[in-house]
DNA sequence: CATTGATTCTACTAATTCAATAGAATAAAT
DNA sequence: ATTTATTCTATTGAATTAGTAGAATCAATG
């Protein structure tokens, strides 16, 4: 059940930005901030860029929508390759086995509730759980 | 969040065990009902066997205990690689970013929802929510 | 406007993980 | 004793993921 890289330092990534609202912020410094470098962590934003949730202003990003409207779920099913546990739970017709094979519908459940986790999770909430994001 | 197809496979032979429990199945005739070969099913099922969910019996295999006291967290966790989120949520010290990131209290929500979900879900559930099952 | 520094884009490559098989050795049942 | 299924150690092949290269573009500032 690993999430990918892309997907954590996605979320991080917002949660930067999150943290200092309305103000832009360079790639550069979160990168800097991150510890990624400036090419990765252009492949990781990309996608998020595409999607409206970050926008450029003055020569850095700010969030696309207030913090406490953009949850965690939106950011990582851009980032995941599969958020699925199964392909028969993305696409029933993938199951080769049966109509409905026996272990379906936990996989049904197992997704639904990481979905819900995350859709609950917004940015705000996660930047408020936090204990040191104003550190420098 | 994908789950590997080792965990899939495994998962859903030990419900074919569990069908008629007591009764020796031969692992030839699981991997004909599963399509799979003998050697691709046979490291699937040893760590299974290493951990005794299932024993020999008669030539064949049966469940190491009744189905109702065999959940699907014990077996997933054998054949998943990582059952975590994250690194960080493994390991806290794994962690380089920062001692309690932002993030990681969301990595854990993850965790113990999925553990909990495969936890409460037995061999003989589903065996049950299977309407399948016994078709040969 | 020219220069500078940051960002964007299209490709690639490297690394890791996952899926599946090979083949010889062993065991169990007739 | 022979046959058939299983066990073991080790590989190979495939796919996915992580991360980089380098040229093109943009945007601010002097």
């Amino acid at each position: 059940m690993k999430l990918n890289t892309r997907s954590r330092y996605g979320l991080r990534t917002m949660v930067v930005l999150a943290a200092e609202y309305d103000k832009p912020i360079l790639l550069k410094d979160i990168a800097e901030h991150e510890n990624l470098s400036m090419k990765y962590l252009d492949n990781i934003i990309r996608p998020l860029k595409v999607a409206g949730l970050i926008r450029r202003r003055k020569g850095g990003y700010i969030l696309g929508r207030h913090p406490s409207e953009i949850n965690a779920y939106e950011i990582v099913s851009l980032l995941e390759g599969m958020d699925y546990p199964a392909p028969c739970a993305e696409n029933p017709q993938h199951c080769k086995h049966s109509p409905q094979c026996s272990t379906q519908h936990l996989w049904e459940k197992l997704r639904n509730s990481y979905r819900k986790i995350l859709e609950e999770t917004t940015l705000d909430s996660l930047r408020k759980g936090n204990n040191n994001v104003n550190k420098d």
